[in-house]
DNA sequence: ATGGTCACG
DNA sequence: ACGTACGTGACCATT
């Protein structure tokens, strides 16, 4: 049997732990005043790790001290660097603690370092044969060492995202053999570890060469070769400076290491030292682990309850003030999925059934209606929802954990009470997925007593968290966003899904039969102009035969091949007409498989109407998303495409699809928590804002006429600076060169100083608070702001920018939606859909006139900005005549 | 399960 | 030198 050996750089994961926590260093501490945050994220890669590569053998090496051969070999290897924290220093005899008491060997040799060691370890498992061998480190350069044997994972998030590195991904990624990185090295010197190649050869000219000459002693037998006076110069200076490099780049694979392979046996937890030493460092999740993986998760602490019945149901008249309650589904869609059973109770009353009927027991009823009992749920909108289909009106939800989570942490999140109480610091529940399994093998047996006792956890572990939760909220300053905006727009989410929209499949199985016929005719002349037929569908198949068969140029890849996308092929289009015909077949493939074929899956039969769900507690901003279906993403913006939505039309004849939007909310909102002057005056006065900006950016008098072209590339600027921009992904975007971009934005930045200075202090706010907030302090935290790794920086710096402005955005509409629920309540006009900025309804004939000016007025006195918000709106028989 | 692609704001 | 616009969901092919 083959033996998996896994070897980990500990010193490299251990600072990789330490950098991921920085931020949230002070929170791990023990009682003892140790910081413990590399200990734990050191930990969580192992778990990852283990669990994942199931290794029959482990061994974790660190370096021995400061001097090693290359040190020797060069007195400035790795120097300059700053000195290790004591923070973490002090961590490093606990994680050799911890690896022994999980059953894994560590190993140190003087004047080697760990990567010397794992190289030599390595190369003799491959030797050996019968062996598969790991790398974990959190260092790019032991990828040298990846082989058929041998898989390099480099941490690229945090400890436990782990990129791994075959010989394949190593070409693909960086276009060399494993073995050749440290060719590239030698050319271009390491900066981290303060060692100098050849000057002026970067990334770029290395990987040139050594392409062209596989290592760099050929490159210099074959000097002559070499194009470019200046580089040869530079090649020829500093020949030695390259020799050292490689030489330092290289990993010592024959290092005189004590140990052997049959010492690296896995031994497994050592439950008795592991709790133990868990027990002093504080982590109350791994122990909570701990009982779970050894299978102790039944002596979780039991609670007393008893099985709700028509008889005993008086006994729920002893609750006056408050229950907490939970109706637990089988699916995930509550809009059809079957109500399995329920729990609900206070202190350390509780009662639980599998019998779905009692909801409707008078005195079950009585508590949930009233609204003078508070509820603490989970999930609100599902309950409310599941509740309202057995005819019942559940009242007065104070507390929502699910939603209340969601606000504390947009992250993290999950839909199960279970994972949730643990976030929280409450163990004594399980998940689902520990109760009912996960995939296919997921069953609810609805008759066995677990099921019975997890819902009392269940709805007990709501009941015992809502005071911390609250309190917490209230640290936020977020008590008024839960109260006054996301616990409100619940219930009228509710009511929107409930309602529903009205799609009739006729219109869309005509639209689908044209659709079938046009895609055959094009999958013909496809198949004609590339000689065979094909799956046009499949990317890979596609990619043979555009770039391989017909030769097309290859303009961007993709991790697994060529890339194929709209950008590609349009910029291919001229070149041969396969490629317009590919486009066109993609079109309505998208159109019948997505829009036609998925929406007529999800009409219900018995009121032709789409109930979609509006996930309430996903985005990291603060928007809804919708699913089953989606109805935030209908076509619009082909004409094709938009035909679609000639489908969805009022549920009563004679009835009028009525569409309201906000008018560049986005930009309103930046202009006024930016404070910014200049873009303050363009909306006070009316002004069209792209043309204003083209004016300004371009420098034209304000009589100039804005040609479309200007005012196309100021809108593209405008867009850019609410997502936080770049020269680059600005040029990419608009396809004007990266130094045009970076004129654009500096005249921007000119023109609108108050937006330059917001822009720059989000983003120390954000370094200094570790997240940002909304107008309602809806927040989202920005763990990487302060990361060494510039591409998870860049991005959190630019989230940092764009998560204010579309964060604010949602709760104004958010707002508008609660009011406007109120003002139309008398009504017989629905409100049916929130796509982001614009709010869909259906209007009776009588109801025309009052709502035109009713529903925008709501809309736009939602909040009070710097300047005034600016709402559209259309109407017609359908949803497309909305226009 | 994951990645590529493409629909929306 | 880095390697790039923000936020989503559904479908298909592929592993």
């Amino acid at each position: 049997m083959t033996k998996k050996l896994l070897l980990i750089d500990g010193n490299s994961v251990a600072f990789k732990a330490f950098y991921a926590l920085y931020t949230a260093m002070d929170k791990f501490t023990n009682s003892s005043g140790l910081h413990t945050s590399a200990i734990y994220g050191f930990n969580r890669m192992l778990d990852k790790v283990l669990t994942d590569e199931k290794p029959t053998d482990v061994l974790v090496a660190f370096d021995a001290g400061k001097t090693t051969f290359r040190t020797e070999m060069y007195a400035d290897y790795k120097g300059g660097r700053a000195k290790t924290p004591t923070e973490l220093s002090e961590q490093f005899p606990f994680i050799k603690e911890l690896l022994n008491s999980r059953g894994i060997q560590t190993y140190e040799l003087k004047n080697y370092e760990a990567d010397d060691i794992i190289g030599t370890l390595a190369k003799k498992a491959e030797e050996a044969g019968d062996y598969q061998v790991v790398i974990v480190t959190g260092d790019r350069d032991l990828t040298q060492l990846t082989s058929d044997k041998t898989t390099v994972q480099v941490s690229v998030k945090g400890v436990t995202e782990l990129e791994t590195y075959t010989p394949k991904h190593v070409e693909e990624k960086l276009g060399v053999k494993p073995s050749q990185i440290i060719e590239i090295k030698g050319l271009k010197g390491d900066n981290s570890d303060n060692y100098p190649g050849v000057e002026k050869v970067g990334d770029k000219t290395a990987l040139k060469l050594i392409q062209q000459f596989g290592t760099i002693d050929n490159l210099y037998q074959n000097i002559d070769q070499v194009s470019g006076k200046k580089l040869k110069e530079h090649l020829i200076n500093d020949q030695k400076q390259a020799e050292r490099a490689h030489t330092l780049a290289t990993i010592n694979r024959e290092a005189p290491i004590t140990v052997s392979l049959d010492d690296l046996k896995y031994q497994g937890d050592d439950i008795e030292k592991l709790t133990d030493f868990y027990e002093r460092m504080g982590f109350k999740s791994f122990l909570a682990k701990l009982s779970v993986d050894d299978d102790h998760s039944d002596d979780q602490e039991a609670i007393k309850y008893t099985v709700l019945t028509a008889d005993n149901a008086t006994e729920l008249d002893q609750f006056k003030d408050e229950i907490s309650f939970h109706l637990e589904m089988s699916e995930e869609n509550y809009h059809i999925s079957p109500l399995v059973g329920f729990a609900l109770g206070q202190g350390d009353k509780w009662y639980v059934t599998n019998n779905c009927e009692l909801l409707n027991n008078d005195h079950v009823k009585k508590l949930l209606t009233s609204s003078k009992i508070k509820k603490n749920v989970f999930d609100a909108k599902r309950t409310y929802v599941g509740l309202y289909r057995q005819g019942i009106k559940l009242a007065y939800v104070d507390f929502d954990m699910l939603l209340v989570s969601y606000l504390l942490n947009t992250t993290n999140n999950s839909n199960d009470v279970g994972t949730v109480a643990h976030l929280h610091g409450y163990y004594n529940v399980k998940t689902d997925e520990e109760v009912y399994g996960k995939g296919a093998k997921r069953t609810i047996d609805t008759e066995s007593p677990e099921f019975l006792t997890h819902m009392v956890h269940k709805v007990k572990a709501i009941d015992q968290l809502h005071d911390e939760m609250f309190k917490d909220l209230d640290e936020h300053n977020q008590t008024k966003l839960y109260r006054e905006i996301e616990i409100k727009i619940a219930f009228v989410l509710a009511h929107m899904e409930i309602n529903g929209i009205k799609v009739d499949s006729a219109t869309l199985e005509s639209m689908g039969s044209k659709f079938k016929e046009r895609l055959a005719e094009i999958q013909q002349t496809i198949y004609q102009e590339a000689g065979e037929e094909f799956n046009i569908g499949s990317p890979k198949q596609l990619g043979k035969i555009l770039f391989e068969k017909l030769r097309l140029p290859i303009l961007k890849k993709t991790k697994t091949g060529y890339s194929t996308s709209v950008d590609v092929l349009e910029k291919l289009a001229p070149d041969a007409p396969i490629v317009q015909n590919v486009l066109n077949y993609r079109q309505i493939a998208k159109l019948q498989s997505t829009y036609i074929d998925g929406l007529l899956k999800v009409i219900h039969k018995d009121d032709s109407k789409v109930h979609t769900r509006y996930l309430q507690t996903l985005t990291q901003t603060g928007r809804l998303s919708s699913v089953d279906p989606n109805l935030q993403n209908i076509p619009v913006r082909s004409e094709e495409g938009r035909l679609i939505r000639q489908a969805f039309i009022p549920s009563h004849s004679g009835w009028q699809i009525f569409s309201s939007d906000y008018s560049q909310i986005e930009l309103r909102v930046l202009a006024s928590i930016t404070n910014d002057k200049n873009m303050q005056d363009a909306f006070k006065n009316g002004e069209d804002i792209h043309a204003t900006t083209a004016r300004r950016i371009f420098g034209l008098p304000s009589n100039e006429e804005v040609t479309p072209d200007l005012r196309r590339q100021a809108k593209a600027v405008n867009f850019g600076i609410v997502y936080g921009i770049s020269d680059f992904g600005l040029s990419q975007n608009t396809g004007i060169t990266r130094k045009q971009a970076h004129q654009f934005i500096q005249r921007y930045f000119e023109e609108y100083p108050g937006v330059k200075k917001y822009m720059e202090d989000i983003v120390e706010f954000a370094r200094n608070h570790r997240y940002v907030e909304t107008i309602a302090h809806r927040r989202r935290y920005l763990p990487d702001i302060n990361s060494k790794s510039f591409n998870l920086r860049s991005f959190a710096e630019r989230t940092a920018m764009n998560t204010p402005i579309q964060g604010s955005a949602a709760d104004i509409i958010k707002i508008a939606m609660i009011n406007m629920a109120d003002a139309i309540k008398e009504m017989k006009t629905r409100m049916l859909l929130q796509v982001h900025d614009e709010l869909i309804f259906e209007v009776p004939d009588e109801e025309m006139e009052t709502v035109k000016k009713l529903i925008p007025s709501v809309m736009d006195s939602a909040i009070k900005l710097h300047v005034p918000l600016k709402v559209e709106s259309h109407w017609g028989k359908t949803w497309y005549d909305a226009k």
